[in-house]
DNA sequence: TCCTGGCACTCGACTGTAGCGAGTGCCAGT
DNA sequence: ACTGGCACTCGCTACAGTCGAGTGCCAGGA
């Protein structure tokens, strides 16, 4: 239970070499690589405290200690500050980022900006509808029974859906409809919506009604019950870089996880007040990726938040400069939306 | 030179015998498998004459044979026939297309269907802007400086773009540019447009010029000009799949170039007229996939084409089932469009 | 009480040797 | 032109031996 504070430097220290270099570290070689002040006899028994205690443990018997999932988060928790970015990566993120003319744009420069710096794998989810509010919403007939709508929110998200009509329809029904449906609509929160779509359906005049039932249909259903996320990612090569010691040999459960959006999401989507949100291997929920770490934050103009990002990486990997580059690139892009 | 029917038969014994086990194969185990009707000792001196032709190779001394690249395509070329695709297999098309609603939906279901039917990585181009037509421009006011474009084509794609104005603009001026776009550009297609969007241009009142420039110069440069093509890609996780045997130990050069969308263009946006397109290992220009080979082909409703699709696996793949499996889905992604 | 040097021990990594077996090339015979 | 036989090659596996990094423990000293 107790550790004193050289066994938490011993730790730290272990956490460090192994990292750098992949190997399972000895106390002979940590007390030569890090000021200890002291013999590795005595380190050799403060690793048998910090592996009886869960913290670190060994490969084989005759091997060096490596940090458990736990030592891990001892040390992001207690030991590590965080790395402060060099002028250089200010301006890689920099460079990078300007220039963006879009959101797509914005959203796939960070992306892969964020996988060169970590050299991670990289997750940007888009600007969550559910925290966006309405610009414009705007109605293009397609042919006379097919009309596109069209949503643009104030994060700068389009979103566009196809929508069937159940009978042919007039030039001027469409400017109604699209009149209607922005007088209501702009301005409100996705989230607040369905009340005001339902009051536009049961408004509507007794010939209107069943095209505007259609129209809120497609509304309500794809845009707001299963709010459309949408994700970009970038770095996959990264996971094949450091050959396969990490991911225990196979990158296939990885790989496999990456696919699947709802996985994505939950890595990444659910922001919540604190900053910044780092996951070590077996807490992750997602089995797949017991392997893996993933240190997430939300971002958003201002103090809002409007989505996430972040990276994910071997459980060995440079927490406190992969915390520090999140963070950074985060409020970089946050800062961008909020020039719109 | 000359390679008898019975050299032919040996060489195909030797592809799908690899292709099934993945082991070198020996000349006892192609008589007992195949029915050749010789000796082994005979085959041996075939395979001598393949091995000479650089058909195939010994990976060493004393181990069986494996095919060349040179001996796949001679495979693909001249021995195997398209394999009829399974009724469980045109079901599982059928069940994974029929609900597509949206473009979108449908890119992504065919390259998740791709993937999986396949077990290979899945690569779906979305329809080219550069083989599309105009169906409906829109342009949505964001602010007094500001203007979404909105481009539908009659492929069904949607591309979005912001245009800065040079000055403040009134919503009667936006209405009146909507109505000159729409009458001079619906319909035409979009490699035929820089003529037609310069007369706008001209052909406007001096105090709209300004305006109507910045537009034009946001349809050429980014529609037309570095016309934005997009790519769906799925089944990355099929590459850990086999183990590391193929693609030569390290899947890295593969994640990466998987990376590239101008890689992947390459890949698979050059359409020709013909039909259906193999590249075996080092008949791949990009370096990185040397030791892949890419099925693709083109779709599009009816017998135009409007973008590429197609997989990407090891040399080693099962050529006839793969080229029929991508010939199958082309065909009903092409369907499918027909009936917008 | 805590640290240190010393020592015996463990065990993985590496090396060298030997036997096995799949597979080949070649040749003489039919 | 094909076949059976035979000598040869060479990767794979098992086994034994050595080396060395690293550990746990203990007795002695500050």
């Amino acid at each position: 239970m107790g550790l004193d504070d050289r066994k938490l430097a011993v730790l730290r220290a272990i956490v460090e070499d192994y990292v750098a270099t992949q190997e399972p570290v000895g106390s002979r070689a940590l007390v030569e690589r890090h000021q200890l002040g002291v013999s590795p006899a005595t380190v050799r028994n403060d690793m048998a405290v910090l592996e009886e205690e869960g913290y670190i443990r060994q490969p084989h018997t005759s091997a060096g200690r490596v940090p458990t999932d736990r030592g891990y988060r001892l040390f992001v928790d207690r030991l590590s500050k965080v790395k402060p970015l060099s002028p250089a990566e200010r301006r890689a993120i920099e460079r990078f980022l300007v220039g963006a003319v879009d959101l797509d744009d914005v959203v796939h420069r960070t992306v892969r900006l964020l996988a060169q710096l970590t050299r991670q794998v990289a997750v940007v989810q888009y600007p969550s509808l559910a925290r966006s509010s309405v610009r414009h919403l705007e109605l293009v007939p397609i042919s006379t029974t097919r009309l596109m709508l069209v949503m643009i929110a104030d994060t700068g998200r389009v979103e566009q859906r196809l929508v069937e009509m159940p009978a042919p329809i007039l030039a001027d029904d469409v400017t109604d409809m699209r009149r209607l449906v922005n007088e209501k609509l702009v301005g409100t929160r996705l989230s607040e919506t369905p009340p005001l779509v339902q009051a536009l359906v049961d408004e509507a005049s007794p010939d209107r009604r069943p095209a505007m039932a259609a129209l809120s249909s497609v509304l309500l259903e794809t845009l707001v019950e299963r709010h459309e996320e949408r994700i970009a990612l970038a770095g996959t090569a990264n996971l094949a870089r450091s050959g396969l010691l990490d991911f225990q040999g196979s990158l296939r459960p990885i790989l496999e996880a990456l696919e699947e959006e709802v996985v994505l999401l939950k890595l990444i989507g659910e922001v919540e007040p604190s900053t910044m949100r780092v996951r070590i291997g077996d807490e992750n929920e997602i089995d797949n990726l017991r392997a893996a770490s993933v240190v997430s934050t939300g971002y958003g103009p201002g103090s809002t938040i409007v989505g996430g990002l972040g990276v994910l990486g071997p459980t060995r990997m440079d927490y406190p400069g992969t915390i520090a580059t999140v963070r950074a690139v985060a409020r970089y892009v946050g800062d961008l939306l909020a020039q719109n």
